[in-house]
RNA sequence: CGCGGGAUAGAGCAGUAGGUAGCUCGUCGGGCUCAUAACCCGAAGGUCGCUGGUUCGAGUCCAGCUCCCGCUACCA
């Protein structure tokens, strides 16, 4: 029985489009471990889906006079279909905003409010009188106490850099109205993290001590050193999820509780649509749980949801959360508000037919260990300098020489010569290095060694010269182009988890048999003997100096 | 302020239990001409953020400092 998988990817909130800062960080390397498992014959679910509660939403709303709904389903739609034409294989993408969502939340709030997981306390919060509502710190506007600056937020002053309490601002005024806010008393339930501290403990600092990447164990010990604190998981909102049980009128479920939730939910909806059962999928001890996001939600999928499954008993925990650094774009960091951000469905418009391309930079650029720069520059570098003169170069030139000598019908091959074994002997150990890679979660390095690949096939070319040998010993050319078509066809296995639409491309020029997959790279009958090549076509283009230019100039407008 | 991550050739990144600093791209020189002027070989290029310390020896350990990013804020 082969091994189950569930993979998410973070959802998206939906008050705004997907830029390459998501892909390189989440959704990217989310997809090339589902890809890969697949291609290994696993039981693979990844899911993903939009985050559509939140004050962010109905603030947006509020602004553009229309409503949450209108706000989310046109962000929802966006989003989705950019997902799916740049190729990322969710098995299902979900709404926060769905019925059977909305039930899930609930009834994992229900079960833990009747098992005592929760406490309440009744706090003093601001209230905006006009606006109906209370206010979240980052809400209220006022002077700092500490250094005087007039435009503090509730949470922190920017310009003196002071974490502050809304409540400490001097003349504290609302963001949404103007007005000046009043106290006013409200009850929360909260989740006592405290409760989970060994429980995390054990669990990640030390069982997971030598396998989970340093910035997410980093941040995870620092929360806990610092003693966790009951959170509350409710909010006196009217756009969310409705609190579930007596007392809850007029609260939402805090956006922060429900999201995670959001990954069963969308589990289940999947499960009901394909005729499956969804439970194995997070209940059963053998199923890998993983949940690939960027370092802001470190806090959240380590420390909260966790301590939520731990405390609905029946739920299995991640087995890993590589979680990514930030990708800035031209030396500064993406910023919705400035509009400095490549969005994805306008990259697509630009680029039609070039998802790989930006697999490929975000890839190899991919912010595995530390905060990385994305310029259209280095876009253009290594798509003409790596995807079109090494790896498309290399498939072009076998196509290309095949059938001039051979009219595209793959030769018997003749006696091996070292040459020979040692190009094989590298093609046969490439599956097993990338296998590797991709299960510590190096993305970034297994996508370099598919790429040697290509270079190890345009070597074997150049020291081989086919192209001389071709009038002295045609037998010897036979060899030649046999040993290259298979490194050709390992490549097009191999570089689909990265690459999927060129492996595509790829398996259809060389007609490879759709049977054949990972596990065959090594075995040197990829490419038969006899077998018919189809139409050459090439994989990759240039990118030109003005189709950056142009990229540029936008990115300034 | 506190906590976490990062700072390594022109650029982007690796660096494994401390022992003569690697990869990709770019640059320069040579080779080849089957190939999208692509490919192959070779070379140049680094006081490993700064200052101390431990050690026979530190990019790698310890202390202090500087800068960037993140978290405590619903922008991965």
């Amino acid at each position: 029985m082969s091994k189950r998988y569930t993979i998410t990817a973070a959802l998206p909130y939906t008050n705004g489009p997907i830029h390459i800062g998501h892909l390189a960080g989440v959704y990217i390397p989310a997809d090339i471990y589902a890809r890969y498992l697949r291609m290994r014959g696993k039981d693979v679910l990844f899911i993903c889906g939009s985050d559509e509660h939140g004050v962010a939403i109905s603030m947006k709303a509020k602004k553009e006079g229309i409503t949450p709904k209108e706000v989310i389903d046109k962000y929802h739609n966006i989003i989705k279909n950019s997902f799916d034409t740049f190729g990322i294989s969710f098995d299902y993408y979900g709404r926060t905003s769905s019925d059977v969502h909305r039930e899930t939340a609930q009834e994992f709030f229900k079960t833990m409010h009747a098992n005592d997981c929760f406490e309440t306390q009744t706090t003093e919060q601001l209230y905006d009188a006009k606006e109906n509502q209370f206010l979240a710190d980052r809400y209220v506007v006022g002077t700092c106490p500490k250094c005087g600056h007039p435009e503090a937020y509730g949470d922190q002053c920017e310009s003196c850099g002071s974490s502050l309490n809304a409540t400490d601002l001097i003349e504290p005024k609302s963001a949404l109205s103007g007005e000046t806010p009043s106290l006013k008393t409200t009850t929360h339930w909260y989740l006592p993290l405290d409760r989970y501290e060994n429980f995390l403990r054990s669990w990640i600092l030390e069982s997971h001590k030598s396998d989970w990447k340093t910035n997410v164990l980093g941040q995870v010990k620092s929360w806990i050193d610092d003693g966790l604190k009951p959170r509350a998981v409710t909010r006196d909102l009217s756009w969310g999820i409705p609190v579930p049980v007596a007392g809850g009128e007029n609260k939402v479920l805090y956006v922060w509780f429900d999201a995670p939730i959001g990954y069963i939910s969308a589990t289940k909806e999947w499960a009901a649509q394909e005729g499956k059962n969804w439970t194995p999928y997070w209940q059963d001890k053998n199923t890998e749980l993983v949940h690939f996001i960027g370092k802001d939600n470190i806090v959240f999928h380590c420390i909260i949801f966790p301590s939520v499954l731990k405390a609905m008993g029946n739920y299995i925990l991640p087995q890993n959360v590589p979680a990514n650094e930030f990708l800035n774009l031209e030396g500064q960091k993406l910023s919705t508000s400035k509009n400095w951000a490549v969005w994805l469905h306008e990259y697509l418009d630009d680029f039609p037919e070039k998802q790989d391309v930006l697999r490929y930079v975000l890839t190899a650029n991919a912010p595995e260990t530390k905060d990385n720069d994305f310029t259209w520059s280095d876009f253009q570098t290594r798509n003409n300098s790596e995807l079109v003169a090494i790896f498309g170069n290399f498939i072009n030139r076998v196509m290309v020489l095949m059938r001039k000598y051979y009219d595209s019908v793959v030769p018997a091959p003749n006696a091996h010569t070292n040459a020979d074994q040692a190009t094989i002997t590298e093609l046969a150990a490439a599956p097993s290095k990338i296998e590797n890679l991709i299960e510590q979660y190096k993305f970034r390095a297994a996508c370099q060694e598919m790429m040697q690949l290509a270079r190890l096939g345009n070597k074997y070319l150049a020291d081989e010269e086919p192209w001389k040998q071709i009038k002295s010993d045609p037998d010897r050319v036979a060899t030649i182009m046999h040993t290259a078509l298979q490194v050709a066809a390992g490549l097009a296995v191999l570089s689909e988890p990265f690459l999927p639409h060129t492996a595509l491309k790829l398996r259809s020029m060389l007609q490879l048999d759709g049977n054949l997959g990972w596990e065959n790279v090594s075995a040197l009958l990829l490419i038969p003997t006899n077998h018919k090549l189809g139409e050459a076509t090439l994989l990759f283009e240039k990118v030109e100096d003005e189709a950056i230019s142009t990229q540029m100039i936008k990115l300034k407008a």
